[in-house]
DNA sequence: TTGTACGCGTTATCAT
DNA sequence: ATGATAACGCGTACAA
């Protein structure tokens, strides 16, 4: 270990640690050119831990996220990255959707962190607000929980997206539009059934078609498979989010039900390869990068004005982004084609 | 803050600061009743930074990425993240492709954590051995520098890789095979290049068609379009990782050029929707979340028994996974036609 | 088992 | 501008 101090730099030079400690703070002091030439012979590093003890800082901000391997979050954690500035850095933590780690985690970052920003698993928890007892700024990014709005956030405008997606379908003359919706218990699960179900009641369509699952790629193919099942099956589906949308395109493709021909799909999130998948898909998407940038600046507000500054919440838009994975549903497609046939 | 100390807790109770103190390592004392009431009672959190200067450890291990948002990165982060323990944790650190950036981020680390695992730049670097120089355990993933022989490493056998994705372009018939490479200053980008040359040479064919570029995706693109200007352009292409296969997929797309029909492509590392994709891409696929797991338990390893045990070197497996990007080349193809033709 | 006192490496205060 | 020293919160050797 390098176990040079502060100390046997001053030793080193013939000063005494203040004047190696004012050196390195940037104060002016007498002999610089040989403070320098000490620090670099003997390999000298302030201590981190030693700092920290001291000013009660870190320098360290804390992500916190369900799955780390799931594009959107990856952008979020590298839009933060980005933001963080040169005197921070950042510690990430992966809680892998389990309750069990992300309170073990929590418990385990005080007085390792600054602050923490996360993406609660679901919105009935008290974790995030005990933990900010200890005085630690907390920023939600894209999942609050229930007692979000004394803490900061940055969202997305779920049900607006939803709602745009289910329209979209509708447009195209869809009637029987399911969705493959994420956990109600959580904040984008919520929203994005909210506005779903908010579009089908303007339109004065029922939501029969609606399947509660669980944001992943096994739940998207399950969920997509049952409603195949079904007697009398769903023209169009808007699956709640990328994993889920991929496991439903799976689930189409092993029964070699084409699209748009057979049935629409739309998702919510754009996919890095949402142009090379046959035919290309259409989806809501979101700049997740820019959540994940703004969550940072907020915190470093935050960390900057101290921990009384009121929270502050931010929503980032969204967009439909019109690829060819939606067209007319197969009965009119029918009736065209019949009346075509005369 | 919560500036509750272990004092506080001690007068609480009537006991000295050692009592609590022991009670905390899980020694056996006298009141751990009261001592327990009274730490839930004045919320007490042992002070992580006091803990790190007595014991000169964090309980953090670093680990250093280039790009968090490649899936393949994702997935070793994934990985270590899962072998961690209960009682360590992980840093992130996302250098962007920036040499700038790591330099910092090397720098930083320093008393903040117990180790790092990284995956350099470019092999020409010697921040890492430089860094090695405070004690810190260093293993290297993925990539490694130029003296990495002495540090502990986990690569994938990148030369089998490229020779399987290779001669299995040749099984095809293919004699026109080009390689859009990743930067030969890397070591998947050398190792790989070395495999495909070998596997060329193998069979008597030049890599005329070899092109060096940059492991993202718009190099792969770029790298595509140049070669399908050439007058004599490739019938088949080798790229060499997953966002480099991506670019050259969207050069492929825009171009309305079919795959497999006029030209193949076999990509390294493989994706998670690569059986969407039309064709389902055929890939050299290996275990990331394997090598990233792995890092981490060498490194656990060199924290438990010191620093000076030697290093140790994993080499993850690669296999082919055969899709369906790849076919005949065109020629044969005109060839076959013809003859049927008659 | 318990208490006292020192040290971990640094910064800040107070004299000089 | 510089030096001596206290303090940050904790763990532990030593003595009881």
């Amino acid at each position: 270990m390098s176990t040079v101090t502060i100390t046997d730099v001053a030793k080193r030079v013939g000063v005494s640690v203040a004047t190696i400690s004012r050196y390195l703070s940037g104060f002016t002091v007498r002999n610089e050119e040989k403070i320098r030439e000490a620090i670099i012979e003997l390999n000298y590093r302030p201590s981190a831990a030693a700092r920290n003890l001291k000013s009660g800082r870190t320098g360290i901000v804390a992500i916190v996220v369900p799955d780390i391997t799931n594009p959107f979050f990856a952008s979020i954690v590298e839009g933060a990255e980005g933001a963080v500035g040169d005197d921070r850095m950042i510690l990430l933590v992966n809680t892998g959707d389990s309750r069990e780690r992300e309170e073990k985690a929590l418990s385990q970052l005080f007085g390792r962190v600054d602050g923490v920003i996360m993406a609660p698993l679901t919105e009935d928890e008290q974790g995030p607000s005990f933990f900010s007892q200890f005085g630690l700024p907390i920023v939600f990014v894209d999942r609050v929980t229930q007692d979000g709005e004394k803490f900061s956030s940055v969202l997305t405008d779920n049900v607006k997206g939803a709602q745009l997606a289910t329209d979209y379908l509708i447009g195209h003359g869809h009637k029987k539009i399911a969705m493959i919706s994420g956990p109600l218990s959580t904040t984008p699960g919520k929203r994005r059934a909210d506005g779903y179900r908010a579009a089908l009641k303007k339109a004065n369509l029922g939501d029969q078609y609606f399947i509660e699952s669980d944001f992943s790629e096994a739940g998207g193919y399950a969920a997509m498979c049952s409603l195949l099942e079904r007697d009398d099956a769903p023209t169009a589906v808007f699956t709640a989010n990328n994993l889920m949308t991929i496991g439903a395109l799976h689930a189409l493709g092993d029964r070699g039900i084409s699209v748009p021909e057979q049935i629409s799909i739309i998702g919510f999130d754009d996919l890095e390869f949402a142009e090379l998948i046959n035919p290309p898909l259409t989806v809501i998407a979101r700049d997740a990068r820019l959540q994940g940038s703004q969550a940072m600046e907020l915190m470093i507000k935050h960390l900057n004005d101290g921990v009384h500054t009121p929270p502050e919440h931010s929503m980032v838009d969204v967009q439909l982004v019109e690829r060819g994975s939606c067209g007319a549903p197969r009965e009119s497609q029918k009736v065209r084609s019949n009346k075509i046939g005369r």
